[in-house]
DNA sequence: AAGTGGTCTAGACCACTGG
DNA sequence: CAGTGGTCTAGACCACTTA
């Protein structure tokens, strides 16, 4: 039922647990003295939550396989079932385990295996990279919406909106063409920025807290007007991004990233 | 210091609380008629996660702003400290809040702001549209790896790895080349399986849990040989994904998955 | 009926921060 | 020092599944 191959029970957790404070309050003291040299006690749900994860990995229970309950680990471990309800859940919410209420706790096939992409602002991309940036302002002013803009908006066709056309080098190489409208109702001050000290995407997450946004990613060719802002031929392939944000039910501001596809890579990692 | 604006006092909760697990006992059974009307009782750690994320939304603590202590909280709703330690737990983790022991909870910017990509089998997403997918198998078998593939596997140059090349369509119109060299060690079996029935993604997510991943994206044009595959032309834009797994510390597969920039579209969405 | 996970509680000790 | 979050416990009730 719980095969103990017995890497993990009570005496190997590293504050060996204890059944009453009096006893803990002992073995606090005990062990402050070994804290200076040993880097991390570890709380017990994370020691618990590292066991399950350790053995996970090493294949001892395989995609599918039942594993311990909840009952088996407060014995194994000599915790309370709090504790260990707290490592499975959190195993849970990584996508390690599946549960069942009622059936048991099961080893994931981790086919929903997810990584993340992160809003970065290019500025800091760039200067993180030590090279410098710099900004080309091309358009900046108040326009009325065209229907599509106000859709994304939530705007009536017509509203004013605020439209910036900005071209990022690094190192005086153009590496983004960012055209962008901005709702007025949640960044009224927009076009009194200086987009050569500070970029749209930082000063917007500064003062319309994000709640929502969706983008897609695509390959394309370039438009005219973006190839010759990007100084690559026509039919240059580049990666397009559309953003769209939504900060407290407003929308803030979509955006239509272009790069050129021979300069620019996104680039992610997963790791449980 | 917390100003009532009383949304969510120990009388908004819905199992309203009790003291003892006797009142309890009664409450639940006048809910049990209840709950055949009303949709889903949830939990109290829910509703006070709830709150706190309607209120957040809503701007009542904004950015940086400091947000109730979890003793106040305590006493406004009246249930436990562990119930609303476990609601603000959540929402750190989802990034919404920032707490600092010793100081106290704190509105977060949301800068980090982040979405998912998942790792998705293709023919699923296809199936899933209600189209039909159909898989053309180019190459199936075992080659000497280069020193480029070699590497990337964790193999010496010249060991065997299984390669193929695999066209897949959707309703006829070829979606994704497939270029995948695969370390034999993790899937001895891969050049028996029959790709016209299953996607090696598929295969090899059954036979080697997920424990790793790296990828890159990119808009490029495809090989000469990619573009007769997928019968565009040779300077159209393809999304090309480099992906790169690895499970329990032994590299399982790189593959290249090139895609006509006109028929693919990767899309993602962020919520709080 | 027995076993499983889902959740709540009341109280506790701790480490950390700030005045 | 008081206040904050971080964590653990022992026991409890519940809903659910399986036999």
């Amino acid at each position: 039922m719980f095969t103990s191959t017995g890497a993990g029970q009570r005496l190997n957790l590293i504050y060996t647990m204890q059944k009453s404070y009096l006893s803990r309050q002992v073995q606090s003291s005990i062990l402050s003295s070994m804290v200076n040299t040993s880097p991390a006690p570890a709380a017990p749900y994370a020691q618990v939550k590292q066991y399950l994860k350790k053995h996970l990995q090493r294949g001892r229970w395989p995609p599918g396989a039942l594993m311990p309950s909840e009952a088996e680990l407060v014995a194994e471990f000599g915790v309370s079932r709090m504790t260990v309800n707290r490592a499975f859940r959190e195993l849970q919410v990584e996508g390690l385990i599946n549960r069942v209420q009622g059936v048991g706790t099961f080893a994931a096939s981790l086919h929903r295996v997810s990584s993340t992409l992160k809003i970065r602002d290019l500025h800091s991309e760039i200067v993180a990279r030590g090279h410098a940036h710099h900004a080309e302002i091309h358009v900046a002013r108040e326009e009325s919406a065209t229907a599509a803009v106000a859709e994304r908006l939530g705007l009536l066709k017509g509203a004013a909106v605020f439209h910036t056309l900005i071209v990022h080098h690094e190192n005086d190489v153009p590496l983004q063409c960012e055209d962008r409208y901005v709702n007025p109702a949640c960044a009224p001050d927009y076009l009194r920025v200086d987009f050569t000290q500070t970029t749209p995407t930082h000063y917007l997450l500064e003062v319309a807290p994000l709640w929502e946004a969706q983008y897609s990613i695509e390959a394309a060719a370039p438009t005219a007007r973006e190839a010759k802002l990007l100084g690559i031929a026509r039919h240059d392939a580049c990666l397009i991004m559309v953003r769209r944000t939504v900060s407290r039910n407003l929308p803030v501001t979509v955006a239509r990233l272009v790069h050129p596809g021979s300069r620019y890579l996104l680039e992610g990692q997963f790791k449980p």
